[in-house]
DNA sequence: TTACCTGCAAAGAGTTTGCAGGTAG
DNA sequence: CTACCTGCAAACTCTTTGCAGGTAA
């Protein structure tokens, strides 16, 4: 296939994860990395996004084995949020997000904007891997709604 | 049905709710809320607790109902986890957990162990509902198992 | 008697897997 | 040429729903 000069990056990202570049990998990856801000979206979304941008269908197991493929090797990571759908974010790092449980939205929080300011000790025999707080939002007016029921 | 003193409370809780009282119900209440810790489960876990105390077949859409029913009425939690699987817990208040992903267990962390000192504004429009930590565990000894892969 | 509840089975939603044909190296 | 990848469909898991028969009030 044609190289264009913008796929280079994730070629060489893919093989160093033994991974080969096909056509429809280096799409899902420009859609995941080639942009400033990171990005939250469950398979459904990528698939419809990718779908755009290559005018074509994939398959929804390309998807998945891409996905899972990329998470395992540390560049996406899998959200804790309640609900059926899971979520994937492509900042890996640990970080913290406001939930819409209403439209399904999530925002990240900047890591300067939580403080824990204290924090328990592991369980006997474990150690802490990671914390992770979700800030559950709703809007203003929820309340006034309500009011009605 | 004979009705054990024991059993009173849970009488009241579901006319309260206006739920009729069954066997099963009782059964279900018995197990959730008869027990000084809170207690962590799934729809599975549970089907096979209240089968072991009736020793009896109890169905899959009542156990459903019944969680469902007191999620509504504020008696259970939904918790935020990563997995398909969805976890109910006996305390309904705005509290903090442990997680091992390895064994799918969860443990309360005590509302003091944990102290927030900095909190961002909601975005706009929005307001903040609920604030979920999610300590994530695993055993001390797992870099060292990883270093052989 | 009436409204509500249970159990069963079927249907849905999301995810995973098996395999035949296709492609990168 | 070989190992790996894609797409499709079937299978699986968890959850929800529809409905006939049963039970509380």
């Amino acid at each position: 296939m044609t190289l264009l000069n913008e796929l280079k990056p994730f070629v060489k990202r893919l093989r160093s994860s033994n991974l080969r570049p096909t056509k429809q990998r280096l799409t899902i990856c420009k859609v995941l990395f080639d942009k400033k801000e990171t990005f939250h979206f469950t398979i459904e979304q990528l698939k419809k996004i990718v779908e755009k941008n290559t005018k074509s269908k994939v398959s929804l197991a390309t998807i998945y084995n891409t996905v899972h493929a990329f998470k395992k090797k540390g560049y996406l990571k899998e959200i804790s949020l309640q609900g059926n759908k899971t979520f994937f974010d492509t900042n890996a790092n640990n970080h913290h997000h406001f939930y819409d449980q209403e439209t399904g939205s999530l925002i990240d929080i900047k890591n300067e904007d939580i403080i824990l300011n204290k924090v328990p000790n592991a369980p006997r025999g474990k150690k802490i891997k990671a914390i992770e707080v979700t800030v559950k939002i709703e809007n203003n007016n929820h309340n006034q709604k309500n009011k009605n029921y």
